[in-house]
DNA sequence: AGGCTAAAGTTGACACTGTACACATCTATG
DNA sequence: CATAGATGTGTACAGTGTCAACTTTAGCCT
């Protein structure tokens, strides 16, 4: 992979410190994650870091940047996947659960991953810049328009829907990563979250479909 | 408070420390708190607390002990609290959701103390020894049977209600955590959790009352 | 009371960390 | 082809968690 160091300069320095940041901090976490050693293993000078990085936070931004499209690709393709409902109603239905699952899924996955993205170094430095909402939030604004199209969701009880949402799915996903990898079953854990979901529906729409 | 140190002995290192401790991880953040500064603070050598604690995550998960009792005796106190509700039923409904909303408080006013208590030194090093399940979540189990008896909640809904329950609050505690204090109004946020505790109610009884 | 032990604090050291500054080297552009 | 700007290097500093060896002192046993 690292070649013998051809030349003095590397080349491609910012995506492999990037690329090995993503690595280090998904096997020990963000706390115990260390500019230096990335460098080090990416064989080059401590500093060096610092021509493409403003500090340690700026490289951790980029990896919960990363962690937000790898999350969105995930939940749009859980989305696109959906298919062979017998209605239009209920597909609209199935892809929210999708959604659901697909987050869930990736949390369990790439905990650490999660924990910066909702890390001091995460959303709160990452949406300063970035005017428009993260996409993911909009994925999910999509599906519940669906919903109301389909006249699953009444119009009236749009309001607030996306809060709802996120609020059972992230907080199921918190949970789930703390309660850790280790005894939680994950046929027990996927039982959970369907319970969860029909939990969810109930309160969005005001039934059970 | 920190007499001129009459003696080599502090006398209350140990209580001293954490509280210092809490102090710091309050205003910093526990990314930012170091085990130094709080001997410093404290008036005492750097070593001296590793004659209490046999490392610096022993004494962040002595704060996250902390951070649970606390977290108990406000759910505890609005609990206490709710009264002169017409019927017993709405006794029960009002008091789960006076829980929800302590819970949100907390997380509010101590959003770093939460992120200790579910951080890497918080909950899943911590019930490795008590072999209880956290307060908390008995005080939620028990105001959950209240509701079962009250018949607001049907006894073949009730597994999985805690869960439930706690997803919700505990999600939009994360979110709210994340939004940042800054621009979340407060009333909006009340609002909005009045909203999430009324969604929460329809999915976990099957309708609104 | 007096003396000793073990608990509680101390100093010093080591291997780390993030980051600043000055210097070296290379790439590309005039 | 020179030279400027971008990219890497070395050295340095303050700060961290933790280890080992030393000192002080409180409290118990005779």
């Amino acid at each position: 992979m690292t070649r013998p160091k051809p030349s003095y300069h590397h080349g491609n320095l910012r995506n492999a410190l990037f690329e090995e940041a993503v690595k280090l901090v998904e096997q020990a976490g963000v706390e115990n994650f260390s500019l230096r050693e990335a460098a080090r293993l990416v064989g080059v000078s401590a500093n060096a870091a610092y021509r493409h990085f403003a500090d340690k936070s700026e490289l951790l931004a980029a990896v919960a940047e990363f962690g937000f499209g790898l999350l969105e690709r995930r939940l749009l393709a859980a989305i696109s996947a959906v298919s062979d409902q017998p209605t239009a109603a209920a597909a609209a239905i199935e892809r929210i659960r999708a959604a659901g699952r697909a987050y869930v899924d990736f949390a369990v996955e790439h905990p650490e991953l999660l924990r910066v993205m909702f890390g001091s170094s995460g959303l709160a430095t990452l949406e300063k810049d970035s005017s428009l909402q993260p996409a993911p939030f909009v994925l999910l604004s999509n599906a519940l328009d669906a919903l109301v199209r389909e006249e699953v969701l009444p119009a009236d009880r749009r309001a607030g829907a996306e809060l709802k949402a996120w609020t059972v799915v992230h907080g199921f996903a918190s949970l789930v990563i703390l309660a850790g990898g280790a005894d939680q079953r994950r046929a027990k854990r996927a039982a959970d979250l369907e319970t969860l979901l029909d939990f969810a529906m109930v309160g969005l729409c005001g039934r059970l479909d």
